[in-house]
DNA sequence: CTTGACCCTCCCATCATGGGAAGGTTTACG
DNA sequence: CGTAAACCTTCCCATGATGGGAGGGTCAAG
């Protein structure tokens, strides 16, 4: 399989399966005399972990990880679950700091008229910055 | 007020006012002899308004167009209220995809043994499992 | 033998922010 | 006055994950 190839059946595009080959996430694959890559079943496979994993929000560095984890057969699935644990506190963390964003914001839009007058709470608060005295 | 008091009391650094003056978010300021940046009160109004704003996730782009309507005496607070619903429906959005990763991840974590073995279904899902589907 | 669809490497851009080097200025203190 | 600390300046580089695109080689079908 050409990098094409493995891209459109594995989700990632080539220009990533490069970049990820690059800084040693996947082994360089082998060439044709050419120099295309040239890749297998198991590095579809391969990449379509990553891809999987990168959906669920790991970063690369996780995944370093979690792909050594799925390449020893040894492993202990504490380790994994460890791994996704830490990962779903920092979703939780994330998801914490933009619903604490929106909150504020659509109080601050609930009270805004929206007409044609210049008078605005929301630049209010920008320009004036006190804690909102909301509920 | 040099660089670094007005960064203090402004809560954004220094490094970042020199940015925000390059790319023409905020004006250059006056300078001493000597070629140090001079501030005024009103610089820190300026400033405080920014850090505000990145507070609330609004992105570089916005802010300059909020600074604009923040200058405009004749603004009217429909378009003040555009820019922020805009950004509560981008928050939105952020937050279904993290909330989405968090709820499959939680799921896999709560049928992960965590203990020795090495079987563990987050492996399992990211090796076999079908692409998370994406809203 | 040309055309189009591939592939290659290398550089640049994003977005907001920080680190740090190399060097000039100001201030406070002995 | 001298010096050291604490400022300030500009310039370059790095982050993380991804894409764009230039400039050029390869391959297959017509």
């Amino acid at each position: 399989m050409n990098i094409g190839e493995v891209a459109r059946s594995s989700g990632v595009s080539a220009k990533m399966i490069r970049h990820y080959e690059s800084i040693g996430l996947i082994r360089a694959s082998s060439r044709t005399l050419a120099g295309y890559r040239q890749y297998q079943e198991r590095d579809m496979h391969l990449l379509r972990f990553i891809r999987r994993a990168r959906d669920l929000g790991f970063s690369l560095e996780q995944i370093r990880q979690l792909l050594s984890l799925w390449n020893d057969p040894g492993r202990a699935s504490a380790d994994v679950k460890r791994l996704a644990e830490a990962h779903i506190a920092d979703l939780d963390q994330r998801i914490a700091a933009l619903s604490d964003m929106r909150e504020t914001l659509v109080t601050l839009a609930q009270d805004c008229h929206g007409d044609h007058r210049p008078d605005c709470p929301i630049l209010h608060n920008l320009a004036e910055g006190q804690a909102q005295s909301s509920s």
